[in-house]
DNA sequence: GATAAAGGGTACCGAAAAGGTCCTCTTTCG
DNA sequence: CGAAAGAGGACCTTTTCGGTACCCTTTATC
């Protein structure tokens, strides 16, 4: 199974929590509280989400952090990409630079990014305020966006 | 990020060089030796597949394996199931039961489930046969040959 | 039929990462 | 100034992953 952190999980919760009222500062002790995500858990989170700028935070006393946009404009990718680096399927090991000496290996590098990209934008058509409603009130997903089409999606 | 496991990497490597001739049975010593993936992982891998059904495999001496069906007709996506489950971010933990209660995590599982089809059609829609490039193909691959990617087994 | 080649299954180990906690410093409101 | 809140690490513990080894079963071939 393509495992996604649990951490990441745990954002989205709390993203989508923070969405629901946009002008006001949650300081992560409200928002642990709601989300039931232990609190130091939730400020590691926000601290890596306010680094990449997801959230903006103000600090000292009635400090606290918001969405730096709307929930409907920052998308579960972006989330993704701030909490664990760019999505992307392995295709080459490790730091091992040496590690592509294997011809076939490599040679299909090029298709895994063509996988990865079809995931990305599946994944940038989900956005914060999607999450918020419920699943049979929610929009249908785009099919069509994620679908490769082997013809022209791959080598061919 | 999304991460695939190295196994995984492997399986879709050596199920790729499987398909080059679908005829012949591959021993798992061969196919360590052309993959540069240790024997004993091979070994590993091949019997799973084979209990997943995407390989057959014939005891005894000259035995080996071979693809169950031709490489355009197995997806990527069935070679994840088959050695990591079923495809699904994880919305909601494992087996816990009672890690429900929190109302606002569940409420989003439906919309979980769509990004998980969303990314499952993509990787169905990739076979293995996709994942095969000829030499003059894969030269014509734009940056991505030479680029090493530093991060390790990421899915997306 | 004996032998050797090859897969089948299982158990185990070490390393690495993930999840979580704690502590201390800095900022800022009142 | 003092209290509240974020910033930034350091640290630990648990799990998982990748890899290895051992032994059993099957089956061509001689």
């Amino acid at each position: 199974m393509i495992r996604l952190n649990r951490l990441t999980d745990y954002a989205v919760v709390v993203l989508t929590q923070m969405g629901r009222d946009l002008d006001r500062v949650h300081t992560t002790a409200r928002l642990a509280e709601d989300s039931a995500v232990p609190l130091p858990t939730v400020s590691k989170l926000m601290k890596q989400l306010a680094r990449a700028g997801l959230v903006t935070s103000r600090r000292g006393a009635a400090g606290g952090y918001a969405l730096s946009r709307p929930a409907a404009e920052i998308s579960v990718a972006e989330v993704i990409t701030a909490l664990e680096g760019p999505i992307a399927l392995t295709a080459c090991v490790d730091g091992a630079v040496d590690h592509c000496d294997v011809e076939s290996l490599c040679a299909m590098r090029g298709n895994w990014n063509k996988v990865n990209r079809a995931i990305e934008t599946a994944l940038e058509s989900v956005t914060l305020a999607d999450m918020t409603v419920s699943p049979t009130e929610m929009f249908a997903l785009p099919e069509t966006a994620p679908t490769i089409r082997k013809s022209a999606g791959m080598l061919s």
